[in-house]
DNA sequence: CTGAAAGCGCTTACAG
DNA sequence: CTGAAAGCGCTTACAG
């Protein structure tokens, strides 16, 4: 209760590869080999090491390691996703930089044409990897300066990611796929479309998924059933006009992301059409909005946080690989996505 | 062009305390002494000191001094705030943190029940300090744990900080001024109000202002001209409702922030009413929101990013002063809000 | 496969 | 007011 020397004490209480290595009856070296895991060391050692370990709850220290090897940085070019995709984003490679030591820098990238400069300036910066988040991550020319200067990168969120480049990502064609049969399963047969922006992969995976679950399930998707959209809530305002202005109107609504959903719901009560019972609406990436809006938006879940948390580690392995001078082959890491249904396509009874 | 062995080399090159203190031709102690400032060293010596740096434009390593002094960690309590506070908080605060080479650490605290469980989780993860964002910053339960275990800690964005605990913060009372006054300027003399979550001291603060300048103005506020809202979206639909189906409308509407605004504008549109022609609307906070619905939102902005900045800094010369066993005098700081115009209140000619 | 030595760049006592 | 020495905890060559 209110100790008030408090000095530079570290949370674990500070075992050290010292104490370790004496209690295991080795070298300091070779814990911290064993810890490290690059070196070789006999399977003996190494259990007895890994014992030492785990009774003096040994953790590394970060500063120390960070001191004598340089700081692993981690850099973020964010070109504003949304502020929920930033946020949640942010919390998961935060969470995973802490456990391992990183540094995360930031850098803006608002103008997509000034993407070079930013990636010049997190480098000067001292970046040794870079996270590449939507819309980035499908940016032809980003992907191309990062694999041209050689350095570790990670793509999130990617629908269609490069061999050539370790990427985390939710499988959106599963996803879109999943809720077009929701809304089948829910009595929905003529359902419209709202398209992402073209240039973003996971809109044309949604778009394809919705396609093809309509076509075998047996329903064909008209013309004037699909809209372009570019996932901002204007554009799915128009989108949404466009839709509901037919003759006759679908009864449900899949729009590419939660923006725009969000867009047509306002445009339904504009209307005066209740949701869902005359117009049944779903989005995708359960973004804050979706919990925002009333009625609340069914929705596909992307695990942003657990992701980004994902795409951290695999950076800085790739990192530390490199460092080692050893070779290191991407990685695709597919992670699970949920349906989340809510009142927006509640079951009219 | 593809340097394949970068080891461990420091962004700046790699001017040490050691190069410096050559140049200078004093002690390494000296130069660390120069840059940390607690010690007393002479004028002069302090002078050729700093030149030496300059000159070699040399940065402090925070890895080897986080190595002997410990790291500095910095922990955010977050409390799903909107997650554009949240992103924009987390660059600023990221950005300090990756200068000073402090850390910082999350800890989500979604149940305000829960706060102190979760400020016993930051302390055991190695917190040295506290940031204590909204809705925390206005929680007496959080404010009075924070100060009995007398951990260091900065609320942000409280509009009536405790005089016991730094504080970074906008004046709420002169932003609804203004903005109250932008409206009066526009020709509108009815205006509606709808008020935020009463427990938030800003919401107190921004309808007293509006209060005042609409009493000096010479203009009396019926009671049906003011609702009460929660900040959230769901809430400004009812209270948009409640003013907007008044026998006589007011010709603009205030909300304490642009979620409740967004909501204002939704409601209107369903009545067929034209923003700004028939009614005009503003927020507060200039969230992404606030540029996202259409028309965009004339609003205040707080400048949250630079708000966090200044906290983390704040925080960090806080921790080193107790670490040295110094005492720390609070600090509050003001920062500017600007008065952010868009169509929203658009004069109409 | 394993270890003794030296050092990352800084700062904390201890002297003077 | 200033400095020489030792050490934070870890890891990188260099041996064996």
């Amino acid at each position: 209760m209110g100790s008030e020397t408090k000095q530079g004490d570290r949370p674990a209480g500070g075992a050290t590869v010292w104490d370790v290595a004496q209690k295991a009856g080795v070298s300091a070296m070779t814990v911290s080999r064993v810890i490290n895991g690059n070196a070789s060391v006999s399977d003996k050692t190494r259990e007895k090491v890994n014992r030492a370990i785990q009774e003096l709850n040994y953790q590394v220290n970060v500063a120390a390691r960070a001191a004598r090897i340089g700081t692993l940085r981690v850099g973020l070019l964010y070109s504003n996703p949304s502020a929920a995709f930033l946020s949640a984003f942010l919390v998961g490679a935060l969470g995973e930089c802490s456990q391992t030591g990183a540094h995360l820098i930031l850098e803006n990238c608002d103008n997509l044409r000034s993407q070079r400069k930013a990636i010049d300036r997190l480098i000067a910066d001292g970046a040794d990897g870079i996270l590449v988040p939507p819309p980035l991550c499908d940016s032809k020319a980003a992907l191309k300066q990062l694999a041209e200067m050689g350095i570790p990168s990670v793509a999130v969120a990617t629908a269609k990611p490069s061999p050539q480049m370790s990427a985390v990502r939710i499988d959106d064609y599963e996803g879109a796929l999943t809720m077009t049969k929701h809304l089948l399963a829910l009595g929905h047969t003529d359902i419209g479309f709202i398209k992402g922006d073209p240039e973003h992969t996971p809109a044309q995976l949604r778009y394809q998924a919705f396609i093809d679950a309509m076509r075998e399930a047996g329903h064909h998707v008209p013309a004037e059933r699909v809209a372009q959209g570019m996932f901002t809530y204007r554009s799915g305002l128009l989108a949404a006009r466009e839709l509901l202005a037919q003759p006759t109107r679908p009864t449900a609504i899949f729009a590419s992301n939660d923006d725009m959903a969000a867009a047509v719901i306002a445009v339904a009560h504009g209307l005066h059409l209740q949701v869902p019972d005359d117009i049944a609406v779903c989005g995708f990436d359960d973004t804050p909005v979706a919990t925002t809006v009333w009625p609340e938006l069914t929705t596909v879940h992307q695990p942003i946080t657990e992701m980004a948390r994902s795409a951290v580690a695999l950076l800085v392995e790739h990192i530390r690989a490199r460092r080692a001078g050893q070779s290191y082959m991407p990685q695709h890491r597919l992670m699970p996505f949920t349906l989340v249904e809510r009142e927006s396509t509640e079951a009219h009874d």
